[in-house]
DNA sequence: TCTTTGACGTTAGCGCACGAACATCCTTCC
DNA sequence: GGAAGGATGTTCGTGCGCTAACGTCAAAGA
């Protein structure tokens, strides 16, 4: 398939082509790479290791994280099934180490590479190497959201514009009502991942309920209403 | 040239092309996209505007920035000469918008590409598009440090570690004196990127000067010595 | 030389987010 | 059913960073 066809969004044929990298781009497991299997809270990479590798997440959950000089830990991004993983390696495989954590949040099977087989293989398969840039275009998108997320200083700033990200990047919506979506995390992930203490996130999330921006209780889904939030993050400018 | 002959570093002769792709990647003006000049302080691209062009600095300098709700500007990314711009819009070029501001801070020219266009010479030059893949990969690795940064709280980690990445990036090193390097950037500036207020930068750059970690005075450029201060930021953890 | 401009320096008061500690409620496992 | 663990709720004191305002100093232009 040639590239134009593929990035070029104006042939609406290939709209669907225009994807990131996932694990349906690659071979079968064995022909490149092995299948390693990660318990739940364990780490596939630490930040001593090298970064000469690239992983799919076969099955499961993955958190890629870091943490501060006071031990405490900042959630970078969130990696699910068939999604890609550790591909930083490609700024300098040589000696490059993480500086992050890469952990299993769910028992989680993931497929892992060198980084010379993958060049290798992107070499060969040039719908594999545009589904990368895709994916790399993506990840710098999202990197730079949360870069903004985290300039807020308030914590209904920071934690509201935070959630619509969320909402817009993982979120279900639900069958015919526009607005709402559900989301699954708890108020001590979203607190790694505002960089907020976790009973602020509380106290400020209450908030955020009263005004019927989102809903939630123990142990239940999180639902928020998108547009009514935003509408809400952007009147408080006034 | 061989698509694993540029990524993979294993071949000392090829080390040199492992780099992101600038104009030199790009045929003469004319051939692809149109020079257009920007006065200091002119904006290239604003939130509204799409993103369906891809941008090369031919002369100056250029920053893109994100204005939050209360008109607090906040530095995403410097860009020097040579260095790409927008290349965001790889992510949808249909119908996204840009979201930020790119201003050029100096009197710049610009390089300006239509993405199909971009596109299209991609597609004939192999050693361009790996290139880009490199540059997607070290700004994403950029942007997720800048997420690091910006989660520390307290003004001496947040500041510290920035001056920590600026200095790698774009510090000028001194010659045959390893550790301290050249930065010419003001107060304001680091106010802007750190998300702090001027008068707390200037507070906290003066107890880091009283340390002997930077040394600046006024209207001088600012050295900061990478290791005394990574050591400094460091041991505060015991 | 005088003024202007921009960059750095300083202070006071205030609001907010954090840390710590404890309370409440639900779920899961024994 | 009881116990243990996890998740959410609540409060208080403290420290820190923001806003605002003003001061100081050097370079550039008239």
């Amino acid at each position: 398939m040639m590239l134009n066809q593929l990035l070029v969004a104006d042939d609406h044929r290939t709209c669907q082509t225009l994807t990131g990298i996932t694990l349906q781009h690659m071979p079968d497991v064995g022909a490149l790479g092995r299948l390693q299997h990660y318990g739940s809270s364990s780490d596939i990479w630490r930040p001593e290791d090298e970064s000469d590798r690239v992983f799919f997440v076969k099955r499961g959950h993955v958190t890629v994280l870091f943490a501060d000089a006071q031990g405490h830990e900042i959630v970078l991004r969130q990696v699910e099934a068939d999604q890609p993983l550790g591909e930083l390696c490609f700024c300098a495989p040589e000696h490059r180490l993480r500086e992050t954590f890469a952990r299993a949040q769910v028992e989680s099977d993931v497929v892992v590479i060198k980084h010379s087989d993958f060049v290798n293989y992107l070499q060969s398969n040039s719908a594999a190497l545009q589904a990368l840039l895709f994916t790399f275009c993506t990840r710098l998108g999202e990197a730079e959201r949360r870069a903004e997320i985290l300039a807020y200083r308030g914590a209904e700033e920071r934690l509201g514009r935070l959630l619509l990200q969320l909402g817009e990047a993982r979120g279900h919506p639900h069958k015919a009502t526009p607005g709402p979506v559900t989301l699954h995390i708890g108020h001590e992930e979203l607190a790694r991942t505002a960089a907020m203490s976790r009973a602020h996130v509380t106290v400020t999330m209450g908030k955020l309920r009263e005004q019927g921006l989102i809903s939630y209780e123990r142990n239940r889904p999180l639902i928020v209403n998108l547009p009514q939030l935003e509408a809400y993050l952007n009147k408080r400018v006034a």
